[in-house]
DNA sequence: ATGCCCGGAACGTCCGGA
């Protein structure tokens, strides 16, 4: 078995004291980081790897910045999604681990609509689709775990209609979403939950957003063929968003059955 | 109503987040 983990933590230094707490608790074998906010030289490496985990980085100053961790070794660390070597910004990092291809994702918030901004985040969706079916074309189990910023249907919202100006959900986006699952991709919690509401990852800081569950499920496990056969179970750990100083996420964690 | 929150950069207050 193993356990897979994707969570945007608001900035890995801010969280250290919370994520090394549910490192040590939970203890998932890989973990998909998100938004870290930091350059790679100041990645908190030692406390990490001091908890048992290897590492890989993609950072960036102040803003997005993705990393893996692994208590196996980590093969073949690729940063950046292909298709635009004009985009500077650390949003993908992939890598093998085990076997298992995994990637972590932060898909670009896209707001305002009719913006540059909701362009890029379309523009950059399709990149991620091109690149997707390429590595489809490889058997191997392949993850692709993340901060998808798109809440793929009304029961993913607590309130969908508060959402209907916004890029998250957004028709284009949404379809956007749907397209990487017609290439053949499994979403974790939707397969293994059909047609329930009420389970989310993110909740705003603003409005007490937490304390009235006004949530939002952004972030997403995708799985290939491979990796659904051998799909256990997918959790959504509600418990980090409770804690002090949270990242205004939580984890999502799937499990796979040894293939 | 993007502002009520939060982090980063920086030191006053703005940008970005979703």
């Amino acid at each position: 078995m193993v356990s897979i983990a994707t969570w945007n933590v608001n900035s890995v230094n801010a969280r250290l004291p919370n994520l090394l707490e549910w490192l040590a608790g939970s203890g998932p074998d890989i973990v998909l980081l998100q938004e870290i906010k930091c350059v790679d030289e100041a990645f908190p490496r030692e406390a990490i790897e001091d908890a048992g985990y290897n590492v890989a980085v993609h950072g960036q100053k102040s803003y997005n910045g993705v990393a893996i961790l692994s208590r196996a070794p980590i093969d073949e660390a690729m940063p950046g999604l292909p298709g635009d070597d004009a985009d500077e910004q650390a949003r993908y990092l992939e890598a093998s681990i085990g076997g298992v291809r995994v990637a972590t994702i932060y898909l670009p918030n896209g707001n305002p609509i009719g913006t540059d901004k909701f362009a890029y985040k379309l523009g950059w969706m399709a990149r991620l689709r091109r690149h997707a079916a390429r590595l489809l074309e490889d058997d191997q189990p392949l993850v692709l775990g993340g901060d998808y910023n798109v809440i793929p249907e009304p029961p993913d919202a607590r309130d969908p209609g508060e959402w209907l100006g916004d890029a998250l959900f957004q028709p284009e986006s949404r379809a956007a979403f749907r397209a990487l699952l017609h290439l053949g991709l499994t979403e974790a919690f939707r397969a293994l939950h059909p047609g329930e509401g009420g389970h989310y990852s993110f909740w705003d800081y603003q409005g007490r957003a937490w304390d009235r569950d006004d949530g939002i499920r952004i972030d997403h496990l995708l799985l290939s063929a491979a990796a659904a056969d051998r799909l256990e179970s997918c959790v959504i750990d509600k418990a980090p968003r409770g804690r002090p100083r949270a990242s205004d996420h939580t984890p999502v964690i799937v499990t796979l059955r040894d293939g």
